[in-house]
DNA sequence: CTATGTGCAAAGTCTTTGCTCCATC
DNA sequence: GATGGAGCAAAGACTTTGCACATAG
């Protein structure tokens, strides 16, 4: 059976050989970054993230913090937990419903799915508590946006 | 056939039997807060609230909405797009999976689910461009949060 | 009339950015 | 060595809050 630490090992590998592929510098910022998301099932915020990182480079600062982020998910190694963008939107239609959501304009539609709202949610998930609500995010590029692509 | 302002006269309506009962007032710039998130489907940000709604109430202040706002989603007459809190959160788990949120704490789990994956998105949505990714996103109060409750 | 709600201004979070020095390649 | 990245500090976006006045009930 494989070690959790030989996960972690394989995963810093793998990061290594995208760094190097991509031109992107290795860096002890980047490096401890990266192993911390790896090791951390919880969806750290950047403060978080911060805050775990210090304890091993007491020189880091929070805007590297953030940049680094940032430099991750545009190369594909991290993804934020689905948000819009960082304005709060409201929707008064409290009826079942799902959005779609243009990736390119933030554009956010609504639609329905009944079929889906009549499913009952995989058995993995009998460990948590209750269930309030089940809402789909489909993410895309909207009808306009991908005119404009071309 | 129904005309669209006479369902915007009903929902009027009922927002203000809502706020008689709930013992909440009437005010100008709360009938025309709602009344702008009724006839406005693009799930608007506070800052489009403001600048619609300063059309028609020209004294109206920024933190005057965002306090309605907050009203009217803890009496239950809208509701965030989904979101969690204010900082973004990352996720290095780049393989298709989906999340149950903690409304109470916070938490955010990921769990799977290969039937809902490999579903095809209802036909309504044959307009909307291209499809990157379909995410479930489940709320609910998780298990440590439920036995603290009683 | 009374108490809830509004406007104003100021402060609090979270995030981004310009510049200089440092470390990786 | 050259250049991309880190650290610092300041500013920018979004949101919240304390206080005095206005207004709905």
């Amino acid at each position: 059976m494989k070690k959790a630490s030989d996960h972690v090992a394989e995963l810093m590998d793998s990061f290594e050989k995208v760094c190097k592929s991509k031109g992107l510098r290795i860096t002890h910022q980047r490096t401890e970054i990266f192993r911390m998301l790896i090791q951390n099932p919880n969806h750290p915020t950047t403060e978080d993230i911060f805050n775990q990182v210090r304890k091993h480079l007491s020189t880091i600062s929070l805007d590297t913090v953030y940049r680094t982020i940032g430099t991750f998910e545009e190369y594909g190694l991290i993804r934020k937990v689905h948000h819009i963008d960082n304005a709060t939107r409201f929707d008064h239609n409290l009826s079942i419903h799902h959005h779609l959501v243009c990736t390119q304009c933030g554009k956010i539609e609504d639609f329905y799915w009944p079929y889906f709202d009549r499913m009952k949610p995989p058995k993995s998930i009998s460990r948590w508590g209750e269930i309030d609500l089940k809402h789909v995010v489909i993410d895309g590029i909207c009808s306009s946006c991908s005119k404009k692509d071309i």
